[in-house]
DNA sequence: TGACAACCTG
DNA sequence: CAGGTTGTCA
């Protein structure tokens, strides 16, 4: 099938190889060949279509594609956390919490109740918090401002969470083995060559069939995977250990506890005289004295989570014994703690409260570090800065071909979410191009931003200790309220387009001028970032123009079937990390290599601007400039000969081109306005020569004839002379203009 | 009829 | 330079 395809296809790009309007058909011959290769290389590709294929077609050729690879990665595994979330407000470290409180609840009896009980309320909590960061740190972290549940409730909560757990990790291994699923269903790709007689719709499937992976990058992503699965692997490794030491210190102080707690009992067993008040007293007493006492590293390096357990666990100790209810009854204080144990307890609630609260900030910081170091050192690891070309996005036209907001919606909820990372980490644009650049570069410019607008990771502790959710909604915008996991959190600042600027960008992101604004900031970001990439595609060298809205009257134009739904997205996550649309740079490029090429094929272009995602759209954007080129490069010629001939020139051999003269100059302030760039001299030969066949025509009183120019478009077609390998590279503005 | 280049217009 | 139209070809 592939191969009858391919045959169909090559005799119809040698059949198309026509002279439209007397110009042989080039485009039409290259649009053949892209075919073709189109479905060569896509026949490799990845060819699942669904949701889930989406983060994995986007591997790229380029190291920054496979940077974003892998944030994509992370942030899908993250985006499963969220998504499968049965309480939205969960940080993964409560998760890891109550993973191991569950777990030692298991296989500690007496201690299951308090473990569930804390899992239990403190989901319920961080629903709370999640709700409303105005909730002050301590009233999330307290566990005793919160009702106990019933043990009913708390059963179905840890029975939920488990089974939410289980599904996301299915999730993310179903996510994961997709990708690995290559070249199984190519002849899909088949009929990628058929060229006609399909409904819209079957164009749509068709494009997301189109965009897929070659194989080479499919290996490398499989070797991205792989990378970045051992990588988890390490960091959860590291997470349980670290859970571990921290359950194992737990337990020490809950056997102190209960030996305090029962050598009080027996004590107060013993001594009948003593009351319970006092006898609380003295277990407050002597916990106070504990903890007061206490090394701070004993104390510090506590789970917090377990040290509520058990603090609460002791609590209902206490309420359950008889006699305590009669005597609480009446206490209706909203600390109980406070209740129980009156006076003294004061000094013991403050002293917990602040021990609970540098252990909770202690832990969150370790795992914070170690979410946020990881991205840091391993992205430029496991993605060197490389450039690699044919950087192409599967992601593109794809997966995200798709036609509704809510099916997008329902995308991002599912893979993408749009979380306050991406909402800050990404250009709130609705009309914005995804993926405008490679992921080298926003690796780079991640840590970048890191250091110009983006507070330092360590900086984050501090929001963090307050609570990671208020610490996050001050990054998102008042009306996006999306819960995430902690480590999500880590990721804004890592993220390499994720400047802090689109922060502010974000809370008037609804204007239509705050979106042409963050635009214009993509625009100039991308070129930033170029700027700091060596291997960049585009040159820093030009300053972000007015023209930098091209990608967006392209999407306009030619994407009316919304065949890219990520150029379409507000939210498009992936905005940041491929060049989706054409920026300036790209056009200059293109008048650049006009000056070797007049007719370039869509597959010449596909090679030569191996740094955009291509898709129908950019292959017609970049077409259109070359028949504008043309267009004002012929006008010009006519221009030139007639006036030559007002001139009273009468003989060709009169018509030379030079580097002084006047059609030159135009040529080339249209082409090479800077003029930075030396005009080849077989473009003077082959302008010399179009000049010329409009002389001639023109004497010859030719051009009464509508379509006497047919003929000269015929000679100049077959004049293209070998765009130089330099314009292959995407910085090659950099390197042309540096000469 | 789809695709494409030229052409026209703003 | 982009949007739209027209003419040609397969």
């Amino acid at each position: 099938m592939p191969d009858h395809d391919s045959t169909a296809l090559l005799s119809r790009q040698t059949k198309r190889r026509r002279v439209d309007i007397g110009v042989k058909r080039t485009v039409g011959t290259a649009s053949a060949f892209f075919e073709k290769a189109r479905a060569t290389f896509f026949s490799a590709m990845n060819p699942q279509g669904s949701d889930h294929d989406v983060e994995y077609s986007v591997v790229q050729h380029t190291d920054g594609e496979k940077s974003n690879v892998l944030r994509k990665l992370l942030k899908r595994a993250n985006s499963y956390e969220d998504a499968m979330m049965p309480f939205p407000g969960a940080t993964i470290i409560s998760q890891l919490l109550k993973n191991n409180m569950n777990k030692n609840g298991g296989t500690e009896p007496s201690f299951q109740a308090s473990g569930l009980s804390s899992t239990g309320s403190e989901i319920h909590q961080e629903d709370v918090c999640s709700n409303s960061s105005r909730d002050s740190p301590q009233e999330c972290l307290s566990p005793f401002s919160r009702p106990t549940m019933s043990q009913f409730d708390m059963d179905r909560l840890c029975d939920e969470h488990l089974r939410a757990k289980r599904a996301r990790v299915e999730n993310i291994i179903r996510g994961m083995s997709h990708s690995p699923n290559v070249a199984l269903r190519g002849n899909e790709n088949d009929r990628d060559g058929v060229p006609c007689s399909m409904s819209p719709r079957d164009s749509y499937r068709e494009n997301k069939r189109k965009q897929k992976l070659p194989q080479q990058q499919q290996q490398s992503f499989q070797q991205l995977v792989s990378a970045r699965k051992e990588q988890k692997r390490e960091e959860r490794r590291q997470l349980k250990q670290q859970l571990e030491d921290m359950q194992k210190q737990l337990r020490q102080l809950q056997e102190k506890f209960y030996q305090i707690y029962d050598s009080t009992d027996s004590e107060n067993n013993e001594d009948g005289n003593l009351s319970e008040d006092s006898m609380r007293s003295e277990i407050i007493d002597r916990r106070a004295r504990d903890s007061v006492g206490r090394s701070d590293n004993e104390m510090f390096d506590l789970d917090p989570g377990q040290f509520i357990n058990r603090a609460r666990a002791l609590v209902r100790e206490h309420e359950l014994a008889p006699g305590n209810h009669r005597k609480r009854e009446g206490m209706k204080d909203k600390n109980p703690f406070h209740n129980i144990f009156h006076p003294e307890s004061k000094h013991l609630a403050e002293t917990l409260k602040q021990e609970l609260n540098t252990a909770m900030s202690q832990v969150v910081d370790t795992v914070v570090k170690v979410f946020s170091a990881k991205p840091i050192r391993q992205l430029p690891q496991v993605f060197p800065p490389l450039q690699i070309p044919q950087a192409r996005f599967a992601i593109n036209g794809e997966n995200h071909n798709f036609h509704t907001t809510n099916h997008h919606a329902q995308c991002f909820g599912d893979v993408i979410i749009p979380n306050p990372l991406d909402t800050f980490g990404s250009i709130p644009m609705p009309n914005s191009t995804d993926q405008t650049e490679a992921l080298p570069l926003v690796v780079r410019k991640n840590s970048n931003d890191q250091s110009v607008s983006g507070p330092p990771p360590g900086n984050h502790h501090v929001s963090l200790h307050q609570s990671p959710l208020s610490a996050a909604a001050s990054f998102s915008s008042s009306s996006f309220r999306h819960p995430f996991p902690l480590p999500l959190m880590a990721y804004p600042f890592q993220n390499p387009l994720g400047a802090p600027s689109s922060a502010f960008q974000a809370k008037d992101r609804a204007s239509p001028e705050s979106l042409d604004l963050t635009r214009e900031t993509t625009s100039l970001r991308t070129k930033m970032s170029t700027h700091h990439m060596s291997h960049h595609p585009c040159s820093p060298a030009h300053p972000p123009s007015s023209t930098d809205g091209l990608s967006l009257s392209f999407i306009k134009s030619e994407c009316g079937d919304m065949q890219d739904m990520s150029d379409i997205s507000p939210y498009s996550g992936s905005a940041f990390y491929m060049q989706e649309g054409l920026s300036p740079n790209h056009l200059k490029k293109a008048k650049l290599m006009f000056f070797y090429t007049r007719y370039p094929s869509s597959n010449m272009l596909k090679t030569y601007f191996s740094d955009v995602k291509f898709n129908r759209c950019i292959t017609s954007q970049l077409i259109k400039w070359f028949s504008n080129f043309r267009e004002f490069y012929y006008i010009q010629m006519e221009k030139y000969a007639r006036q030559s001939i007002n001139d009273g020139v009468t003989s060709t051999e009169e018509l030379s081109i030079t580097r002084d003269c006047e059609l030159y100059r135009a040529l080339n302030m249209h082409y090479n306005k800077a003029n930075d760039f030396e005009v080849p001299e077989r473009f003077l030969e082959v302008a010399q020569i179009t000049l010329r066949e409009f002389f001639n025509a023109i004497i010859a009183g030719k051009d009464v004839d509508p379509s006497w120019k047919k003929a000269i478009y015929k000679v100049i077609c077959k004049l293209d002379s070998e765009v130089p390998e330099i314009f292959r590279s995407p910085n090659c503005l950099q390197e042309l203009l540096h000469e």
